[in-house]
DNA sequence: AACGCCATTTTTGTATGCAAAAGTAAAATT
DNA sequence: AATTTTACTTTTGCATACAAAAATGGCGTT
């Protein structure tokens, strides 16, 4: 009777390794992906290391040219702003779903990491606030209960955080951002989703401006 | 100075082939994907065929199990209700978009499409209905000028088409879908971007309600 | 008849082989 | 000297080979 664990394949494994690499800088925009170096590189053949060129091209992380290769993709400004766009409506949508759907349990572990993100704020801890922060707006996506939003949100999100790593680990706004965050915790306890919505979707936007404001690298 | 035509390349035929059979419902959700018995179908090797798993396993389309296979994923109830969450966000976010950005000539077109689809419904043409209907969506989607949207829109969408086929060509809410759409394109052309992005969510919400009434096959 | 066990077959995961396309750089042509 | 041609190398796309895992089915036990 037990349960059947899936074993994972090499395929999944490289293309983990691949995400991580272009999320990391290691593998700079426009670079062409060579297999046999990346075959060395990893120890794996060719198969495995194809399929999961697949896998990165459908998350629009590399670029497929049929007899050229693969690429990794670059994020021109126009395409982070259109990526914000969308992030801030689905971040929008899990809030207001999420001020229906939460429980109190759930709105109490939100709490705790509210206030464990103010600790890392006033010790200024940045990697223990982002942690918190990325905790936070996470719990509330679980909290929509929607699979279908957390992993669309997700799928765009990874190609925000290859910007992360370049924008020099971009000076939070702090402050606003801690303000704006009471403002959500407020407004998840009154259930207002309509309002959370709104703060959300302008959060969103004013992450945007912080981080095309740091000059790109 | 001839282009660079960019040569097919056999996986993305095969993924192709194999999306029009899930949608199609050729290929009955849960039932599992033999390679070899594709391979003798569609007459290519394994290797492009199982690149196409990848492919359609990332627009979640199948699921692929190690050492068991590709299977299509069926869509639950709930995952419809999921789906038509977040397409309803991206909707709303696409009218608002194109009520900023839409010019005078797409918004022209929109309204041709839009009485060429109340001729088809005064003659019952229920494949040209669903044409025009469609049309107006995509233009609109086109109009917000958000590429990330679009695509992402569309990827949602796909899993919806399958359901399409099932629901016995769903009889559509005709009038109500046709009131709705007049009010679209009084909020375009007021750029009233606020209240086109209101009324996209609610017509998505009614698109749902008329496909979930219908004995789903 | 139901269940477990083992031999056989099928199927999948991965590596490798081969041909065509693309890239490269030296020789030939203008 | 610049450009084209051509021989050569590299790289990709696809097919196939091989091993391990899973499924299948007969057999005996209960």
């Amino acid at each position: 009777m037990n349960a059947p664990i899936d074993r994972q394949t090499l395929t999944v494994g490289v293309a983990a390794r691949l995400r991580e690499m272009i999320v990391e800088g290691q593998l700079q925009p426009g670079v062409r992906l060579n297999e046999r170096v990346l075959t060395e590189q990893l120890l794996v053949s060719r198969t495995p290391l194809r399929e999961a060129f697949k896998v990165l091209a459908g998350e629009q992380l590399i670029e497929l040219q049929a007899d050229r290769g693969a690429f990794v993709k670059s994020l021109e400004p126009a395409d982070v702003a259109q990526l914000f766009e969308v992030l801030g409506a689905l971040e929008g949508l899990a809030g207001e779903l999420a001020a229906a759907r939460i429980t109190a349990a759930e709105l109490a572990e939100i709490r705790a990491l509210h206030f464990e993100m103010k600790a890392a704020h006033a010790r200024r801890d940045l990697p223990g606030y982002f942690r918190c922060n990325m905790q936070i707006h996470a719990r509330i996506n679980a909290a929509a209960r929607n699979t279908v939003l957390t992993a669309t949100f997700n799928a765009l999100n990874v190609r925000i955080h290859a910007l992360r790593f370049k924008s020099n680990a971009a000076k939070p706004r702090w402050d606003e951002a801690i303000a704006e965050h009471e403002a959500m915790l407020s407004l998840l306890e009154a259930r207002d989703g309509k309002a959370l919505r709104t703060l959300l979707e302008s959060h969103l936007d004013h992450k945007r401006e912080s981080l095309l404001a740091t000059p790109i690298k």
